[in-house]
RNA sequence: GGCCCUAUCGUCUAACGGUUAGGACACAUCCUUCUCAAGGAUGGAAUCAGAGUCCGAUUCUCUGUAGGGUCACCA
């Protein structure tokens, strides 16, 4: 009977290079001092990086290198349908761009550092097989034929009956299919996932420590979930437990949404012998829609999107500061003490983070970037809106370049010491706040009318205009006037 | 629907079981002012509801309500 089974594992998995032990001892334990944080962040290579990716990644990196630990990035692209060409390359640009320092992980040009890798969840197939071999083996997995059909069916069937739907005890009907008939189902080529044989019971409540939220009580998983899938890729449960183990990750600091399938996780640590890593769940960034709240997403908002406050011009460190206060709220106090301190030295407490979802305020936003550029030399400005200005606004940009001098007279006006200006919270807003320095944007510039007289209808701003015009004299002195 | 999480000013939040419930953003008023900002001063603004424990509850317990998350061969 059991030489069947190990005969079944052998056809699924021949030739595999190494054995759990290899494994073990290629990937030690790390040499760091007591305390200290290994954390990763580990994005799906979609070609969107989510608001949220940048919140997880700056708490991830603070909370290992504040404890003079390690952090790494793992691309998880086990998704053969949601992959993206080029879509690496994204994530890194913006995991630089938001100053986020990886120890470890694929840089630029598709090389790696680090001793852990291959940091790409599709290069290390091998090693999810070696520990699926040790389940198929210990008959802790098995494989399962039934098609997307017949899950179907399974759960229609259980919604009817009014049972909780899934995957589980005697609905499993591939668990416990005979040696024999798996042997001639995988000989006649059937296709199959395999399945982790759960053993637990959806009565039992097991005590979970979360960083975030605390000690709470979870439900134990019984579902038999797919650990892999028909195209012989992992899924995101099991390759986050073997990678997050053989990487030695201390800290797996992650989305909220993950926080239900803690049950499956911890359970396959257990089934694979090893300590399950310290847990912390990040909620969402939320936003208003109508008069309830919900995650922002990707498809609705564009404010998910990280390009978005590349595109309106908020500098990253607004960005950066805005959600370190997102996180810990006495960031803000921190910072008006600590004025020139770079925003890397406030010590981020995984505990102070919000239970429940904050909600993405624009206003205080624009607050947190209008200090940051207020502390800002006329010269930084000068550059940075310049920067801006030739991504998004040639015209602006011409302008700027046209006379540099003049350029950095103009944003020296009231600039620097405790009362520096602050107008600009973003680098667009430069356009309106000294577009009337430059005759030529000036001239052109209907736009200042819909600005100013915001919130007014047409007709009415047509009439102020009109009438300022009628008294209007260019000769005018400023007493007159 | 099951399970889980959360609940303090409009927003983000602070408060060993004992505070006039604090701060920041936003808002309002006033001051300053050749414009726009900035700055200064002041102000309004909250413990979801109901029980219980306790000398005392924003804090602990229960119930309700509301919002969020999750229930895939996606992560």
């Amino acid at each position: 009977m059991s030489d069947l089974r190990k005969k079944i594992a052998d056809k699924i998995l021949p030739n595999l290079k190494f054995s759990a032990e290899d494994l073990e001892e290629k990937y030690p334990k790390r040499k760091l001092k007591e305390g200290a944080c290994v954390t990763r962040i580990a994005p799906s290579p979609t070609g969107f990086m989510h608001i949220g990716n940048v919140f997880s990644a700056i708490i991830n990196d603070r909370i290992a290198h504040q404890s003079d630990g390690v952090m790494f990035s793992r691309i998880e692209d086990t998704d053969q349908k949601r992959k993206v060409e080029g879509a690496v390359d994204i994530i890194i640009n913006f995991l630089n761009e938001f100053k986020i320092d990886l120890d470890e992980g694929e840089k630029k040009d598709g090389v790696e550092t680090g001793e852990y890798g291959p940091y790409r969840q599709s290069e290390r197939i091998e090693i999810y097989q070696t520990f699926l071999k040790f389940l198929l083996e210990k008959g802790e997995a098995y494989p399962c034929f039934c098609s997307i059909k017949d899950l179907e069916e399974m759960s229609k069937k259980q919604e009817e009956e009014k049972i909780r739907p899934g995957y589980r005890g005697e609905w499993a009907v591939c668990r416990n299919l005979e040696h024999e008939k798996i042997w001639e189902m995988l000989n006649n080529g059937k296709p199959y996932v395999i399945r982790f044989k759960s053993e637990g019971n959806f009565e039992n409540k097991i005590p979970v420590k979360d960083l975030v939220k605390g000690d709470r009580e979870l439900s134990e998983n019984d579902l038999d979930i797919v650990i892999q899938k028909s195209d012989g890729l992992p899924t995101y449960h099991f390759a986050h437990v073997i990678d997050d183990h053989l990487m030695r990750t201390t800290h797996v600091l992650r989305a909220d949404e993950w926080f239900a399938s803690l049950p499956i996780h911890l359970q396959l640590f257990g089934a694979l012998g090893w300590q399950a890593p310290n847990y912390g769940h990040i909620s969402p960034i939320q936003k208003m829609d109508g008069d309830s709240r919900r995650k922002i997403s990707k498809r609705h908002d564009p404010e998910a999107s990280v390009t978005y406050y590349d595109e309106e011009g908020y500098p990253v460190d607004a960005v950066i500061e805005y959600l370190l206060n997102l996180a810990n709220s006495d960031f803000e106090d921190w910072r008006k003490e600590n004025p020139k301190l770079l925003n890397r030295e406030f010590q981020l407490k995984i505990e102070r983070l919000s239970g429940s979802g904050a909600l993405f305020d624009f206003q205080k936003l624009k607050d947190v970037s209008k200090e940051i550029i207020a502390k800002m030399t006329a010269k930084e400005v000068v550059e940075e809106s310049l920067k801006w200005a030739r991504k998004y606004d040639l015209g602006l940009a011409g302008q700027l370049e046209n006379d540099k001098k003049y350029s950095l007279q103009i944003f020296d006006i009231e600039r620097g010491g405790d009362k520096s200006r602050k107008d600009i919270a973003k680098w667009s807003d430069v356009l309106y706040e000294i577009g009337y320095f430059f005759d030529e944007i000036f001239d052109s510039a209907e736009l200042y009318f819909d600005k100013i007289l915001s919130g007014i209808d047409k007709d009415d701003q047509k009439l102020i205009k009109d009438k300022f015009l009628e008294t209007y004299d260019e000769k005018d002195s400023k007493d007159e006037w």
